[in-house]
DNA sequence: TTATTTGCAAACCTTTTGCAAGTGA
DNA sequence: TCACTTGCAAAAGGTTTGCAAATAA
């Protein structure tokens, strides 16, 4: 799907809650679909700060990121460091998250056969499945070659 | 492995790190291997509050908390409701977590089938495996015959 | 016109920390 | 003795909220 067709999405998301499309909140939106990265509400805060846009208040950004995912346009993932991080869906399929615990990193994965059984274990205990998150956690390449001095200060650099 | 046994290995890991095993600190552990259920520091500060043991202040919980997860004797897990919920692992193998959207129950389950694709897509994306937390969210059996005004008024008890 | 929105600052919540007083080994 | 501990209250850090002024439809 096109940004311009998840735009008229939102829109008539607005519309059905009789919600208006502000400056602010076409700012937020168009800065979250910019992007193919994962990023926090501080980030994004950030990003439309130095923007040429219509500045947003952080509590604007909060609230128009609650609506973003109540909406489905976006997702959040605790990534472990305290803070939620968001991401679009834009034609993104389903997937879960590697996390590196030296640098912070996180890569998306997806693999059906655990989808299943997922579904499987939900089934066995009695849930009705909605959800899920499954965040692995483990060294990327580069920091599995640094030794436990440097890895010891990216920790410190990026706390989980 | 016997409480009596972990006990002895939590003096042990005391031991070896010069550290005391106080009066709090032995309320704060009893109390823990005291229950099966997931509590988070909070639930705990309160159980110690209530009980006859020596009183224990928050801090020292989060600090106590602290130190069993250090050593192995807990694991923490965020099930998604803003604070982080403990269990300890007397002689529990690795499990996973099914999260009721309804009630907040939280069951266990464990399949060695999802925990080898775990670690195959790590392979694949040349990660080293460290830990991982993999969160079903769902509606229990009881939560499934509520009518969506009940699960509405239950959700607000227990927002997500 | 008027219900919705915004920005600001204060409030919230969980968790962490500085520090002076207390205490176990 | 004295390094380790505790409790308290304040601080932190992310997120939410009350409210008066601003604004989209």
């Amino acid at each position: 799907m096109k940004q311009r067709a998840i735009l008229a999405a939102f829109e008539s998301f607005l519309r059905q809650r009789s919600l208006r499309l502000t400056p602010q909140r076409r700012s937020v939106f168009d800065r979250v679909f910019e992007t193919h990265e994962h990023f926090s509400a501080e980030t994004l805060f950030g990003w439309l700060r130095e923007g040429d846009g219509p500045k947003v208040s952080r509590a604007t950004v909060y609230r128009t990121l609650a609506l973003l995912q109540e909406g489905g346009f976006i997702e959040s993932l605790d990534a472990g460091r305290g803070e939620l991080v968001y991401e679009h869906v834009l034609g993104h399929r389903h997937h879960d998250h590697i996390v590196c615990l030296g640098c912070g990193k996180i890569e998306e994965f997806h693999d059906e056969r655990i989808e299943e059984l997922q579904l499987e274990a939900c089934e066995r205990k009695g849930y009705e499945l909605v959800n899920h998150t499954l965040v692995l956690n483990g060294y990327c390449r580069a920091c599995q070659r640094k030794t436990p001095a440097e890895r010891a200060a990216g920790e410190r650099a990026n706390p989980s």
